[in-house]
DNA sequence: TAATAAATTTAGACAAGTCTAAATTTCCAT
DNA sequence: ATGGAAATTTAGACTTGTCTAAATTTATTA
């Protein structure tokens, strides 16, 4: 169908476009991990497959037939996820490197399966929602920790920064999915944070604060 | 660690080896779909890696370090088929085309966890044995049912040809793994058999004999 | 608004893996 | 033992995706 590059790139393009509507050449290169002279060749390869829209000098946007094939990759990344964390008892610092590999298996039905198998799920370890077979998934409205204020609280749905040392962080301190917390205090000096969460006072960095995701 | 194209090539002189010794050029070329000419380049470049052994004109075979590269791939192979098929509950002629992708996925604790998701399996869908962690496993003694007589019998517990074509006539006669057959009467003038099966005569040609593997 | 910096694209090259056509080696039958 | 057929390898070319270096366009800021 694709090759797998040209996954990679609809995939980063996706990710990208929900921060920013003209995805630069330099964010894709950044992302992808190449040079902004790479993107540029592949991107042509991608306008003249009608996956995405290009002009010169200004940027990418996917087009309604890649932004399709997107939301495959993402759903099977997703799904995948779930599994490995699931089934396969894996930590959810653990999963995205494999799962890279494994959103590339071309099977729809076996993807549809695995989701029948492991009941449908909504959302993935990292709390990101997960595409259904049609590409239609959830938006529950996420804010970071960082935006709400003394007294308010709200319950741990979702990471924005997905490095496994930021996961890791936030299993020792056991601020995972699900969890509620509220926020006991706000320290001016460096706007970092003291949380009530599992009964216990937690002192969390302003930016840990911005990377942590609630709904309230 | 090593590319698509190369663990391919590996499998499939894993696979010759099996019944050729050394292994030849347009052996590897028929089965991997692809030309002489490419196969030679190729397997210029494994023997490099000290993958293969090699000697122009006289055909390849696997060194230690690449059988072992082989039977880990041989092993994610039958252990993602026995997933989709005993989890995913995919019919046995439906797997094989899926776990030749599913395969190339990397991490070796992956498999072993979902070796151990699934109990330990000792063989895969079609009957053949899934290597363990190590890359061992049994060896039972498998015979084609055209090999015994009237009157003899023995359990289906392994196919020789692996078509999605064989495997439907095979399902469709209820000739499945585990299966007792004994064989009743052998057709002179063919060579056809007529099988003891499930309380019913089943009438099979020479070749189905030949494809089709028993233990006594 | 002109000049400089930053971003992007073009040009030309390279590695992996494949191909066709031609050359070479091996094998087999006489 | 040798001549031709079959198998294999070599030579040269192509595609995909990447790179560096140079050229071009856009953005910034003085």
């Amino acid at each position: 169908m694709n090759t797998l590059a040209e996954e990679n790139y609809l995939k980063s393009i996706y990710h990208l476009s929900l921060t920013t509507q003209n995805v630069s050449t330099n964010q894709l290169a950044a992302l992808l991990n190449t040079k902004a002279a790479s993107v540029t060749d592949m991107v042509k390869k991608l306008a003249d497959k009608q996956l995405i829209n290009y002009a010169r000098y200004q940027g990418v946007s996917l087009s309604a037939s890649g932004e399709k094939i997107a939301l495959q990759i993402v759903r099977k990344h997703r799904l995948w996820e779930y599994f490995l964390v699931e089934k396969l008892h894996f930590k959810w610092d653990e999963v995205h490197e494999m799962a890279e590999e494994m959103e590339h298996i071309s099977s729809k039905e076996l993807v549809d399966r695995l989701d029948k198998f492991m009941n449908f799920p909504k959302y993935d370890p990292h709390g990101d929602p997960i595409p259904d077979s049609d590409g239609n998934f959830n938006t529950h409205e996420l804010k970071p920790i960082a935006t709400i204020g003394v007294n308010e609280s709200g319950i741990i749905s979702g990471v924005r920064d997905h490095s496994a040392g930021f996961l890791q962080y936030l299993e020792k301190q056991q601020l995972t999915i699900g969890k509620k917390i509220k926020v006991t205090e706000i320290i001016g000096y460096d706007n970092s944070m003291i949380l009530q969460a599992n009964d216990k006072q937690i002192h969390i960095s302003r930016e840990v604060a911005n990377n942590l995701l609630i709904v309230i």
